[in-house]
DNA sequence: TTCTTATATCAATATATCTTGATATTTTGA
DNA sequence: TCAAAATATCAAGATATATTGATATAAGAA
């Protein structure tokens, strides 16, 4: 139960349900491609990615400065059928803007 | 975006998730089963059929003073898939316990 | 009509979550 | 070693949500 809501209360808000549309549709980006193409805070972009990583929708490699956020290759069905939704929504997204990446 | 949260809304909460799993195992029940079954006060249940009527998950018909709440025969790709992994929680469920139907 | 029952809604309080700005940590380069 | 950049975390205030008890509504029985 205690996961089963925790992916629910990552769902339930718009700033994490277009993070996830933008790394589903952009691939992995590092926390400042974010920022560039939300225009967001960063304090505030770093806790919607933590609460998706706890959730089990991201990964992060650390490579230097840089964090990279990508949403898992595995997972269970219904992750997957969330991000499936979120696809289907077809959610006007921002373009990615600058490469900040090693 | 409006109505996936919407869904994802209802399904953050575990009094929700219990009512869903009840009426997935025993089916078309009022409010006063639940009642019984919980042991949770009339209002509070009274509120969280409605949230869960509202994301689309249950239907209600009236009959007399009842009201019986039903999960909806259609429902979309992904409350099916959330329903699926609410059975497959296998939450431990209270019994009904008496019938207080017409 | 009047009383009882089943349900819905409202108001007050408590709790949780989000946002913002400030600070801490880590890495890299001068 | 020092400064700057990227990210993480914390604290305070604002907003949202849940719970409880009280009240409202509507149907049926007396």
């Amino acid at each position: 139960m205690e996961e089963f809501l925790k992916i629910n209360g990552a769902l339930y808000d718009e700033t994490r349900v277009l993070i996830l549309a933008f790394l589903q549709k952009y691939g992995t980006s590092c926390v400042c491609d974010l920022q560039e193409a939300f225009c967001m805070g960063q304090s505030r972009l770093s806790r919607h990615l933590k609460i998706l990583k706890e959730a089990g929708f991201l990964e992060v490699e650390k490579k230097g400065k840089w964090s990279y956020y990508t949403i898992k290759e595995e997972l269970d069905s219904y992750r997957r059928c969330a991000l499936e939704a979120i696809a289907t929504l077809s959610l006007p997204l921002p373009s990615p803007k600058k490469e900040c990446r090693i």
